[in-house]
RNA sequence: CGCGGGGUGGAGCAGUUGGCAGCUCGUCGGGCUCAUAACCCGAAGGUCGUAAGUUCGAGUCUUACCCCCGCAACCA
């Protein structure tokens, strides 16, 4: 009985590189993905670059480059940093497609005609120098509260947000120009109409969630849920298939939020899938959203607003897995202070498992976490060598042996197998990461421990059938975690499926085949 | 009364519905030699920030207080 599961990776923001933060935020959904296709379920994985918005126009203004340039480049960029980390997504694309662009402008129209976005008139800052209206980060005012120059979307030293009536003495921080108040038409997202059913949604939904998730969405209903502007005075975006506003933009989140759909759709097109299995009612999907503790209302909220104001019988998101931050040497990553190094240089010089490993086993799953290459270090030695790549070491290259010996599986280590792949999967499922992945280095240990009571270099002299049960056993083990450790690092994984020829992956006992002659056996981890 | 997160053996952390305080590393002692000097066994080390309360029982619930961290922008 497989199930349909849509697991939907935050989209990284096409203006400067992935950092360790990010990769710890979406390996949560890498894991889960690779889980439930082990199960045998029908894994749908998607995400893709978010390259529409104001901070890539301002960047490229700055870089004398265009918005697609930027947007381009980063694309680039981030997916071979994910391909790098070992990401499993079925589809990586980007926003600027115009698939992405067509399927979203259909799904703003049916929710406009569906009449759950509406225009409102309100007076907005324009400036007469630059010819255009002003978005509020896009001004500058003295705050009414402290007197402090600032700009308008929020007070920088006293938090203060402005109001209209506070706008109408600022200057274009562009141009330096005051600014007038001037009518301007823009369309809204009717989020307040939602609130009964979101709220309800939340409470069915959200017995996995992490408490930030739940904080945060609960926060803002707690408010009273407030329509939202979603076009934008922009000339980078995606069009707004209503009349009237050809020059205006669709606000980035709206659509960015939407890519979930419109991507599991390509890759459906592409396979020859229908994509509803995914997201209607009707095909009971789980939906899995992964992503850092500031996208929760975006995902919580609004993108459900938006599939319920589609009024096509929308499956909402089931599970927000929400992650917190991930510090690097106690510090908060940040350009500044220079410390956000490209996740792409650390996995080129640490290699993929050991990151992964420890970004799941010391990441920042409900409280923010410490990044160190010392405890990367300790880590990769500690665990990951010494007792891992060290039990698969010991075993397939005990001294002279040339194959899989004809031994029988230990009967007690047979069932800790199994008990094994049902709680490191029950962990998997409550999304307790680290965890599962301490459970799976239990039976680490316990081969090691078995091992080392069963003493196979003295049986080896005394009693050869002992000898060849206590390596058979061993090597079932190492088969097994093959499968167990797959979510979490699956280029070792990928190693000893080729030292035992283990031919698929899955969530069962697997056995290797004695006499399987053991050749080319290198090291799974290097010591740093 | 701005908001949020946190204080658990030397370090880093886990403790989900209250029920004998756990894990990894480090330290000390012992065993083994198959293995990337890796592995295994044992020991020392904590009045769980402070105080009061609820309870047969509190790291876990309540209240007060103390201390640490983040909160312009870049930024998950």
């Amino acid at each position: 009985m497989s199930k349909n599961i849509l697991i939907g990776g935050a989209w990284p923001y096409a203006n400067s590189d992935l950092h360790l933060g990010h990769i710890a935020g979406l390996i949560p959904g890498d894991i889960l993905a690779r889980y439930f296709r082990l199960k045998g379920d029908n894994v749908m994985f998607v995400s893709g670059t978010d390259c529409h918005g104001t901070p890539i126009t301002e960047r490229a203004k700055k870089e004398h480059k265009s918005p697609k340039e930027i947007a381009e480049y980063y694309h680039k960029r981030d997916k071979e940093t994910l391909e790098k980390f070992d990401f499993s997504y079925d589809l990586y694309t980007y926003t600027d497609t115009d698939f992405h662009k067509q399927e979203t402008m259909k799904i703003f129209r049916k929710i406009y005609d569906n009449g759950y976005i509406y225009e409102r008139i309100e007076p907005q800052p324009y400036c007469e120098h630059c010819n255009k209206f002003l978005s509020d980060r896009e001004l500058q005012i003295t705050c009414p509260k402290c007197g402090q120059i600032t700009k308008a979307d929020q007070c920088d030293s006293c938090q203060y947000v402005p109001t209209i009536e506070d706008m109408k003495d600022g200057v274009c921080l562009e141009c330096g120009s005051k600014v007038v108040l001037k009518d301007n038409k823009n369309l809204y997202l009717a989020l307040s109409k939602f609130q009964k059913e979101i709220e309800d949604y939340v409470k069915a939904n959200d017995a996995l969630w992490r408490v930030n998730a739940k904080n945060e969405t609960n926060k803002y209903l707690k408010q009273g849920l407030v329509d939202r502007a979603v076009t934008r005075d922009l000339d980078w975006g995606v069009d707004i298939p209503v009349e009237g506003y050809e020059n205006k933009k669709m606000y980035v989140w709206i659509e960015a939020v939407l890519g979930y759909v419109t991507a599991s759709m390509k890759k459906c097109e592409e396979l020859g899938l229908n994509w509803e299995e995914f997201w209607k009612e009707k095909y009971n999907p789980t939906i899995y959203m992964v992503h850092g503790k500031d996208n929760i209302v975006f995902h919580s909220i609004i993108f459900n607003a938006l599939l319920l104001a589609l009024k096509e019988d929308c499956h909402l998101v089931n599970t927000i897995v929400s992650s917190e931050y991930l510090n690097i040497n106690d510090e908060k990553i940040s350009k500044s202070k220079g410390n956000g190094t490209p996740a792409i240089e650390l996995v080129e010089q640490y290699g993929v498992d050991p990151l992964r490993f420890y970004l799941i086993n010391n990441g920042p799953e409900k409280k923010d976490a410490n990044f160190t290459i010392d405890a990367l270090i300790a880590t990769n030695n500690g665990e990951l060598l010494n007792k891992f790549g060290n039990l698969v070491n010991r075993t397939l290259k005990f001294k002279d042996l040339a194959e899989i010996p004809n031994g029988k599986l230990a009967s007690e280590k047979k069932k800790k197998i199994e008990e094994t792949y049902k709680a490191v999967g029950k962990a998997i499922e409550t999304l307790e990461f680290k965890e599962a992945s301490n459970i799976a280095m239990d039976l680490v240990e316990i081969a090691n421990k078995y091992y080392d009571e069963q003493k196979p270099w003295l049986q080896k002299k005394e009693d050869i059938n002992e000898f060849n049960n206590t390596i058979y056993t061993c090597a079932t083990i190492i088969a097994n975690l093959s499968n167990i450790f797959e979510p979490f690092m699956p280029s070792a994984c990928e190693k000893i499926r080729k030292y035992l020829q283990i031919a698929g992956k899955s969530w069962n006992l697997v056995e290797p085949q004695a006499g399987l002659k053991l050749e080319g056996i290198e090291p799974l981890f290097t010591r740093m």
